[in-house]
DNA sequence: AGTGTCCATGAAAACGATTACGTTGCCGTC
DNA sequence: GACGGCAACGTAATCGTTTTCATGGACACT
């Protein structure tokens, strides 16, 4: 049975063509009697418009593409989500293609994309203002999310790594810590790169007399373990660590504890991300939380105000603040390990394990 | 600067739209210098194909739909990461449409999505056979994810939550425990039942003089506790609890931890799902893993192959195999908490059943 | 040379919607 | 009653592609 179209409505309804498309977009120019009856004849019929047919005329999908690269766990459904909830209230389709480990590959999805999305939504570490400029379809809008671009064409949404580093460092110093080390992220990484700058930026504002302390990392949790057995082993070992991300903390905590230390009664540790392992790890970690949710719909809603004015705006640079969660891992409160207490907190972030 | 079209590449090269289409397409049917010319000059302007004009002459769009419940974390990622990653090898795209609370926003979503997917992957546990009549329209090929459904038009993908439970009571069974507890999940979830299931049948044949011993939960962690407190408080405590899912076992680990039992010496505990928090907990947490991707992959692999054959192939029914994580909660292996293991593979495993 | 085959090529008809434009009929005004 | 304005409605052009069919030239075979 194939789908009915537009012209079985109208024939069914006994008007044109043209008619029945007035009836179903608006209704104005017809009658209200007959754009009821076309209307109802359409429900008889289960007429759905031809998305394609639609878009030839129209020139809209009424689709925006999300361009991602290889991300794993809670941050890409996080974002998926903000931006798919803020999408469908707006009638948008989502069109996802993530999973980009090359730049080569991204190109080629957003290729691929042309004319199949309004606009687009990227998140890539590694494209910049050239690479947009030779693979972007000129005149295709166009959001960045956490980009080091800065070009008059697309606007960028970036967490504010920065401050949140900024306020981390500044917590641990506020808490007594003055010897506070960094376990940094991959070299090039636009995140790891702010928020080393955030570090170095609190201490030479909150502690100028204590030493920068940066060890390499890479985001990975095997790196933090080998940057903390560093950390141990320099000959005045750090108050505090700050690894600029979760994993990293974790790999860290390991070795602390193969050390012999306890935190945070010997050492303090924070990480960055707040991952859900952070608070279930003992002593839960305190660490940086960046609402991602948020930062889908915000980008989303950017892109979708870009869509609906039809001279383009200039493009926005804005930032999204995050906060620091403190836990149990920085000492400066009270140890509070009733497990009641995680039952009642923050009930809405909690995961839920499988599906449905 | 409009997008070239057929028309500019055609009058560009000094030949007819049909050749270029031809060229673009296989190239049969144009001499090899001219298709070769052709390709050249739309290289040159920058053509690509107007995806819309073309799904309306070839009724194809290329793109198959994935409809999802509301998830949360890895297994919504790692479910989408499969889908995508099989999907992009076969050139197709994916419009995804998730966090359906309810019956009724699928509904939309579904009737949304019609006429710009060729097929559809349907994650939903509210769906049943008749909702699926109801609204996928006749001839939209599609492919369900861990549900109930039994028909003859829809082939059904389903995790092996009966043969994963099975094996895991087993495996309590044979580490030496007999009193075997389960947390179950909420009433009237498909992944809930079978896994009950499973350890209804494990506990009937490999332990059939010791009780039955079932107490509810939600899935969440919060009834975990409240489960493991009220399974503590039992007259002959239970030698082994067999969460349903792991954050019901992290849950019901604090009441442990809060009665003053020590895991594994004390009891046993074993979840289901391995998010990611499992391993990092400690005592790191046993449970049954199941591979997610492949979940996705396989989905979209059966999908692509009913697009493929024109003949509509009888619906399949297949189950994904799933695996025991033997970590350190259920006590059957020596506890080896070196750090250092933790950076290395995963544990020993061994498989229960079912194919890839 | 005549004839048939094959093949590259172009012209034109789809596909299903939107929309500019023309036609019609109604109503009010002088 | 002629005329203008207005609203409802139909006709037809249009979007960019694929695909069927017709055409004509090259070539081989008799």
């Amino acid at each position: 049975m194939a789908t009915a179209t537009i012209k079985d409505v109208a024939r069914e309804a006994g008007v044109s063509v043209a008619s029945v498309s007035r009836a179903m977009n608006g209704g104005r120019g017809v009658t209200i009697e007959t754009g009821q009856r076309i209307r109802e004849v359409a429900k008889k019929l289960r007429y759905i418009p031809h998305a394609a047919a639609r878009t030839l005329i129209t020139r809209r999908t009424n689709t925006i593409g999300a361009l991602l690269p290889d991300l794993y766990g809670e941050f890409f459904s996080e974002l998926i989500r903000g931006i798919d909830l803020a999408a469908r209230s707006r009638g948008l389709h989502l069109l996802v293609s993530s999973s980009h480990d090359g730049i080569e590959e991204a190109a080629a999805a957003m290729r691929a994309m042309q004319g199949r999305v309004d606009g687009l939504l990227i998140l890539s570490p590694g494209v910049d203002a050239d690479f947009l400029e030779a693979n972007v379809s000129a005149g295709l809008p166009a959001v960045l999310l956490n980009s080091a671009v800065n070009s008059d064409h697309y606007s960028v949404l970036n967490i504010d790594n920065v401050a949140g580093a900024y306020a981390m460092v500044k917590h641990l110093i506020d808490a007594g810590h003055r010897n506070v080390a960094q376990i940094a992220g991959p070299p090039g990484n636009f995140d790891a790169e702010q928020r080393e700058l955030g570090y170095r930026k609190a201490m030479a504002e909150l502690a100028p007399d204590a030493p920068i302390n940066i060890v390499p990392g890479d985001f990975m949790e095997e790196s933090g373990y080998l940057a903390g057995r560093a950390l141990l082993a320099q000959p005045s070992r750090p108050d505090a660590i700050f690894a600029s991300n979760d994993m990293m903390a974790v790999g860290c905590l390991y070795a602390c504890r193969e050390a012999g230390l306890e935190i945070p009664r010997d050492i303090a540790l924070a990480g960055f991300d707040d991952i859900p392992i952070a608070r279930y790890i003992s002593p839960a970690l305190s660490t940086v939380s960046v609402r991602i949710v948020d930062l889908g719909r915000s980008a989303l809603e950017q892109l979708a105000a870009l869509l609906e004015s039809p001279e383009r705006p200039p493009a926005t640079n804005q930032t999204m603040g995050c906060e620091v969660v403190v836990r149990e891992s920085c000492g400066s409160e009270r140890r509070s390990q009733l497990p009641k207490k995680r039952h009642t907190a923050n009930q809405a972030n909690f995961v839920t394990g499988g599906q449905s």
